[in-house]
RNA sequence: GCCGGGGUGGCGUAAUGGUAGCCGCAGCGGUCUUAAAAACCGCAGUUCGCAAGGACGUGUGGGUUCGACUCCCACCCCCGGCACCA
């Protein structure tokens, strides 16, 4: 039998159709039923879409298209993340220069996202390494600047000294390497751009509780804010200003036995005693090589020295001696600390080595050095007998606020975005440094800066980016005195160019705006955002924070970006991700070449859960291929009967309204694996029948099928006759009533364990069950004439008939 | 260490208190064919049994229940995130 199926023609002919029928670009200034379906763009790696990118493309791409068929105007806009590291190391590595090499991805990937056949609307893209796109990344960082939401500070960054370039916090692993390239990352001082996203850490956070998002996401950005709740204490010094620490458990403070400071802190070696002072000199010297060589791993170290000076403690007046430690860190709190060895595991590990001593002074099972559960304070002077940790910690933090030594406080993980990178390939950043006037935003009108082609763009190493290797660029005048000045040679970090292209889109062709003020109330903010939590503390919280900025200086009227967030999964390779090094990357251009891409789609969404980790398994694609050959055959067998009319039996109604039923309830769940398994049923159940298919069964399978297989649901249903397109119809609905089974199994059980089974009509009542149940020979045999002491019922299901003994 | 997700046939998975293994892959047997492929039909958790049928079976151990993959307790393993955060 020749193969009813050539994939190649008929997804090149609705491809074509649906480009000169312009049927998924959106009157976005008309549509009455606005739907922003979002999904994070791609990276244009050398590469080529992988299969991770072409899966939740097209799970985000059932989304949309369903949603369309209920009705909405969905706008599905897709675009290039183009700039940033990657890109250049790559392009460092094969010798080429990023701007070409980009260009050539980028086309690709077009290519590619094409064949997909989703419902991109491609009259608004973006690509961020287009100066028409860049000049608005450049606009929005001088809008943040001008609304006080920029600053320049001379701070410890973290320095790769592999891909020599200032990163991230957030691009530092746990191990402290680098994010990109595995170097182990150093710190260096420089003097940087920041964004002030700490003036939003509370929104940030609070906002969260009502976000329509994977609650996964939500946790992860909980997790990277970090707040804690807790007191700044300060602890007298005779003779000196006192040390203040932070600590979350004040109500501990009848256990302080000691003090330590940070060894960066800066008042460690001036607080040292002159006796102690060489000593403690040479342990910062070597802590300060231990932290830059970012052995942020060294975990659970008691490496510390003795200052050889005491605190005073603020409610007990007792001598503290205080230490330097490595397990202190200056970054957080206030880079000191009150040391409670029976409530702290670190604490009491530094105490054991140091022979300290410790107080406990909450009752609780958990030995020391934990901080357990509730308990009732113990030791603690007139404070005895109060829970612990609340209301202890709050009556104990007054008690330091009356004694002038304590207030409240609370801290953050979160720090500021540093945003500059000495590299090249990115947009400059729009500054001017003058001698006279110091630094100057670009006037807007002379955006954008352009990123000039320098055929040497290899990192220059010394804290510069490599534009200042380009004296045209380098040299400018001052935009305000005139006089002799020199740019920023910085270019921004990738994620400023990704924060805000969600605004870009629907206003992609204008040139006269970032966005269009009415376009954005209209669209935005995204009503639904598909992408992967690997973004969930970068991109989407920076997004959060630009549109938080850009609310607060009256360019938004809504402070958060996407209403509505889905994380999808992944997929791996016999449970490892895939990677080059690993050697077990698919290329998934074989696969649409040879199946088409309905059947790739179809696979990939089959494959499992679209929420969950899933794993690729190389012959899988034959399963989703056949049953479009099936679905095929039976349009065969239906046209070559045209003109006599089939009536649908109630056998195959109620088989084609159950599979509506359960198409329709999995696809916005996204369960997408179960949804196609039950069309897999319905035409296993048209074939198993083996009469003539009724028209209705194929009508709504194009209709069910549109979601998952946009080319294969065009032809059936232009074939069946119906008006172009088939992704305008509205979703078929369920008739309830023609659901219900008439015949029911109920199962026979004695003490759980299944012994025969009944055949009734559905709703038989549970009395007469119970005595079919009974009459039933092999029952009877089993019961051995016996009566069940009692029998649970379960209509439509089950008998249970319990002996006991 | 802390937080989240997960552990079910050879494989991907389905079923979230009521017949465990739906749907699919791979496999095996058959039909068609000169042959192979494709397609189609059938078999298929493990085990005992000629069969009828039975026993066992959802990471491990306990518990709740007439009944547990599903709920509770403890533990083991895998994946992801965070990590001297006071």
């Amino acid at each position: 039998m020749t193969s009813p199926y050539d994939h190649r023609s008929l997804e090149a002919k609705w491809q074509a159709r649906w480009q000169e029928t312009g049927l998924y670009r959106v009157d976005l200034a008309r549509a009455p039923r606005p739907y922003y379906n979002l999904m994070m763009f791609p990276y244009p790696s050398a590469e080529g879409l992988h299969v991770g990118n072409m899966f939740s493309f097209s799970g985000a791409d059932v989304h949309g298209r369903y949603e369309r068929m209920r009705g909405f105007d969905v706008f599905e806009p897709i675009g290039f993340d183009a700039f940033g590291i990657h890109s250049e190391n790559f392009a460092l590595k094969v010798g080429r220069h990023p701007s070409e090499l980009i260009a050539t991805n980028v086309a690709r990937f077009r290519e590619q996202l094409e064949k997909l056949g989703a419902q991109f609307d491609w009259s608004k893209t973006v690509d961020t390494t287009d100066p028409a796109y860049y000049r608005w990344t450049q606009w929005l960082f001088l809008t943040l600047w001008k609304g006080g939401f920029a600053y320049r500070a001379r701070r410890n960054v973290k320095w790769c000294p592999q891909d020599l370039t200032v990163l991230a916090d957030e691009q530092v692993l746990a191990d402290g390497s680098c994010e990109r390239c595995g170097a182990q990352v150093t710190e260096r001082e420089l003097q940087q751009w920041f964004l002030r996203i700490s003036a939003f850490t509370d929104r940030l956070l609070e906002n969260l509780d009502s976000l329509n998002w994977s609650e996964n996401t939500k946790l992860l950005q909980r997790h990277w804010i970090g707040r804690s709740q807790g007191a700044l204490i300060d602890f007298p010094i005779p003779g000196d200003d006192p040390i203040r620490v932070f600590s979350t458990r004040p109500d501990t403070i009848f256990g302080a036995t000691f003090m330590v400071l940070a060894p960066d802190h800066p008042r460690t070696l001036e607080l040292a005693s002159p006796a102690a002072r060489p000593e403690v000199a040479v342990f910062l010297e070597e802590a300060a090589r231990r932290r830059i060589a970012g052995q942020r791993s060294d975990e659970g170290s008691t490496r510390g020295v003795a200052l050889g000076r005491d605190a005073i403690h603020p409610l007990t007046g007792a001598a503290l001696p205080i230490f330097t430690a490595d397990y202190v860190l200056s970054g957080y709190g206030t880079g000191a600390i009150m040391a409670v060895p029976a409530h702290d595991q670190r604490d009491h590990g530094f105490a054991l080595e140091h022979h300290l001593p410790a107080v406990e002074v909450v009752t609780g099972k958990e030995g020391p050095g934990t901080h357990g559960g509730a308990g009732v304070l113990i030791n603690s002077s007139q404070f005895n007998g109060l829970k612990s940790p609340d209301p202890a910690r709050e009556v104990i933090t007054a008690a330091l606020v009356e004694a002038g030594s304590g207030q409240a406080h609370v801290t953050y993980k979160l720090r500021d975005w540093g945003i500059s990178r000495q590299r090249y390939w990115g947009p400059p950043i729009p500054a001017i440094h003058c001698h006279s006037c110091g630094v100057v935003p670009v006037p807007e009108q002379d955006l954008p800066v352009l990123l000039p082609y320098i055929e040497d763009f290899r990192p220059l190493g010394t804290g510069e980016s490599p534009l200042a290797r380009d004296p045209d660029f380098l040299h400018t005048t001052c935009p305000q005195c005139g006089g002799e000045a020199r740019r920023d040679t910085d270019v921004s970090d990738t994620f400023l160019d990704s924060s805000w292209y969600y605004l870009r889109y629907p206003s992609a062709d204008r040139d006269d705006v970032p966005f269009d003020p009415e376009l954005t109330r209209k669209w935005l903010p995204v009503t639904y955002y598909d992408g992967g939590n690997e973004h969930a503390v970068l991109h989407l919280l920076y997004s959060r924070f630009v549109t938080m900025a850009l609310e607060q200086l009256g360019y938004l009227d809504f402070s958060e970006p996407f209403t509505e967030f889905r994380a999808h999964g992944m997929i791996v390779m016999s449970g490892a991700k895939m990677s080059k090094s690993r050697g077990n990357v698919v290329v998934p251009d074989e696969y649409i070449a040879r199946f088409g891409a309905d059947a790739f789609r179809l696979y990939l969404l089959y494959l499992g859960p679209y929420p969950e980790t899933l794993n690729f398994v190389d012959s899988g694609i034959n399963g989703p291929y056949r049953f479009i050959i099936q679905v095929l055959r039976l349009l065969e067998q239906l046209e070559a009967r045209s003109g006599t009319a089939t009536a649908e039996s109630a056998e195959l109604a109620r088989a084609r309204h159950r599979c509506i039923q359960q198409v329709t309830v999995d696809t916005p769940e996204r369960k997408y694996n179960t949804a196609i398994a039950a069309m897999m049923i319905f035409v296993k159940r048209l074939r198993e029948d083996g009469g003539p298919v009724p028209k209705e069964a194929l009508e709504t399978l194009a209709l069910l099928l549109a979601p998952y297989c946009p080319h294969l649901a065009e032809e059936i249903w232009e074939r069946l006759g119906g008006p172009y397109s088939v992704h305008q119809q509205p979703w078929p609905t369920a008739d309830e009533s023609l659901i219900a089974d008439e015949e029911v199994v109920v199962v026979v059980c004695i003490n759980g364990k299944k012994r025969d089974q009944l055949v009734v009509a559905a709703g038989t009542d549970s009395s007469t069950l119970e005595g079919l149940a009974l009459e039933l020979p092999r029952i009877q045999q089993w019961l051995e004439g016996r009566v069940p002491e009692r029998v649970f019922v379960v209509p439509d299901r089950q008998v249970n008939l319990v002996l006991t003994d």
